[in-house]
DNA sequence: GACCAGGCACATC
DNA sequence: GATGTGCATGGT
């Protein structure tokens, strides 16, 4: 699995070019989109980030004071308002009354108990807070998103049921923690899912298209791990 | 007009 | 623990 997972990189970053990723300019700015990208067209989740900097309230302690109602009207574009509006304000009460709106405050303890205390916020789910770990604060973990798994799905590493965090095993297990690594690599399968692996996968377009059901036996508990 | 997009929590069985 | 459902806009 290692070797596959490393051709996998080799073969994507080959074709995308590093892509060094989370289209935001800050640490706060990343953790607002993942929360608002959730199963949502990034495209709307940019229109939503574009309001809040217009309404000058990107800001820890701007959205502290807001009412959800008014956060609701400005993230419109992103679909699902009221309950993002929910979520993102648990987040940044979170963030305001245990770090007083510091996310180096935050970030300042080992991945696996900044990732217990962002589950701990109701709206932050697995994706979310892995997004917020390795984009925001630059840790080491995997993010797990719906063009991953549909990638791994299509090339028959994983059933259709494997779970998050089997999948994120599977990166954790066969690569070193490395979050330059993680980044980009998660930010390939962006790239590549959005490229060629839509609704209609263009697998001879792929780079990865000619890897397509001819690899050997790979999948969640085989030999190669 | 149907289908889909970088989820998550909650109800129900 | 597995499965179903609500949430909502904008692009194809």
């Amino acid at each position: 699995m290692r070797n596959v997972l490393l051709l996998y990189y080799h073969l994507l970053s080959k074709r995308f070019g590093h892509r060094g990723w989370w289209p935001a300019e800050t640490p706060f700015e990343v953790c607002v989109g993942a929360i608002l990208t959730q199963n949502t067209a990034w495209k709307n989740v940019a229109r939503a980030i574009e309001n809040l900097k217009t309404a000058s309230v990107l800001d820890p302690f701007k959205i502290y004071d807001m009412s959800e109602e008014e956060l609701a009207s400005l993230i419109i574009p992103a679909g699902y308002y009221n309950v993002k509006a929910r979520r993102l304000r648990n987040f940044i009460v979170h963030l305001v009354e245990n770090h007083a709106g510091r996310l180096s405050s935050l970030f300042n303890s080992e991945v696996s108990s900044l990732r217990s205390e962002l589950l701990s916020i109701n709206g932050i789910g697995k994706e979310t807070a892995d997004s917020m770990i390795l984009y925001a604060a630059g840790k080491p973990i995997f993010v797990v998103d719906a063009y991953t798994r549909r990638v791994l799905t299509r090339h028959g590493f994983i059933s259709e049921k494997a779970t998050y965090d089997e999948i994120q095993d599977l990166f954790h297990a066969a690569l070193p923690a490395d979050t330059a690594l993680f980044n980009d690599f998660h930010a390939q399968f962006v790239a590549v899912g959005h490229h060629f692996c839509k609704r209609i996968p263009q697998c001879d377009a792929c780079p990865l298209g000619g890897l397509k059901n001819s690899l050997p036996g790979a999948s969640l508990g085989g030999a190669d791990r």
